[in-house]
DNA sequence: GTCAGTGCAAAGCTTTTGCAGCGCG
DNA sequence: CGCGCTGCAAAAGCTTTGCACTGAC
């Protein structure tokens, strides 16, 4: 098993939290994925192999996202969407105004800079997200 | 009368717009702001004075998006804001975690570190967002 | 005079909440 | 064996759309 799911559980289980069926799947397709997913994908993706019901996908991220074990990323679609904190995967995402397609990216210069600003500010910064839009190389070239 | 207000009026007539009183009411109310106000709070703020459906100003603020005139804010809260575009005056917000007042701030650097990764990417990249999360000074000290 | 703009009401979407019953610890 | 978790359905909130009417050009 990951290292991420265990994580997970432990840190709910410290929470006081009980661990369900519902969470569990919906803990494990997140693990598998690399870049970010929205509760009606998620919805959708577990209804083949173990179904679980809408409201308790939405009640699991809020629980995980509650415990900085998953990332709230929102693009601007009106979706809101979720992916694992994983120390040493920090990332930002590039959103095509064409198809809506969601990449992630990295850069070490842009974190350095983004650290710079929210040491400067008078605000105590505990995060921050960056989304670039433009028209991806698929919708570009058509 | 303002210069971004001229702007955007020329700008629309030009796309073939018609000018009408909920447009007017919502360009002259945004003209007025330095940081974004979402499609509900036009609508309330109008409310006294020159009062708009709330659809006219989903609208118009459409409008005014496409035109480029207008840019939307999202700070991932579920609701859509909107400012006005005005070449001098380029930003990005800090959201308080716990009051939730959008501030803007600027810096140089990290704009010039967006552009960097922007020129690096394989999408053609028209556009970004930087959204700052953190305790403002208000509520870190209470 | 024509056709975009406007206001109201209804519909659409994502997300949240209420509630009865299940099952983890 | 209590209390949190689950699923369904209903509700809530933001945004969009349909339609008849008004008013800009």
């Amino acid at each position: 098993m990951s290292e991420w799911i265990q994580h997970a559980d432990a840190t709910l289980r410290r929470a006081g939290r009980r661990a369900g069926g519902a969470r569990r799947a919906v803990v494990g397709l997140l693990d598998g994925e690399h870049c970010c997913l929205s509760a009606q994908e998620i919805h959708e993706r577990l209804a083949a192999e173990r179904p679980v019901g809408l409201a308790s996908v939405y009640r699991a991220l809020e629980q995980l996202a509650a415990a900085e074990l998953l990332q709230r990323v929102d693009v601007g679609d009106g979706v809101v969407r979720y992916e694992p904190v994983r120390g040493d995967d920090h990332h930002h995402h590039i959103v095509c105004r064409d198809c809506g397609k969601v990449e992630p990216f990295h850069d070490p210069l842009l974190e350095r800079a983004v650290s710079d600003v929210s040491d400067r500010v008078r605000h105590r910064i505990s995060g921050h997200e960056i989304v670039l839009h433009g028209a991806c190389p698929d919708c570009s070239s058509g």
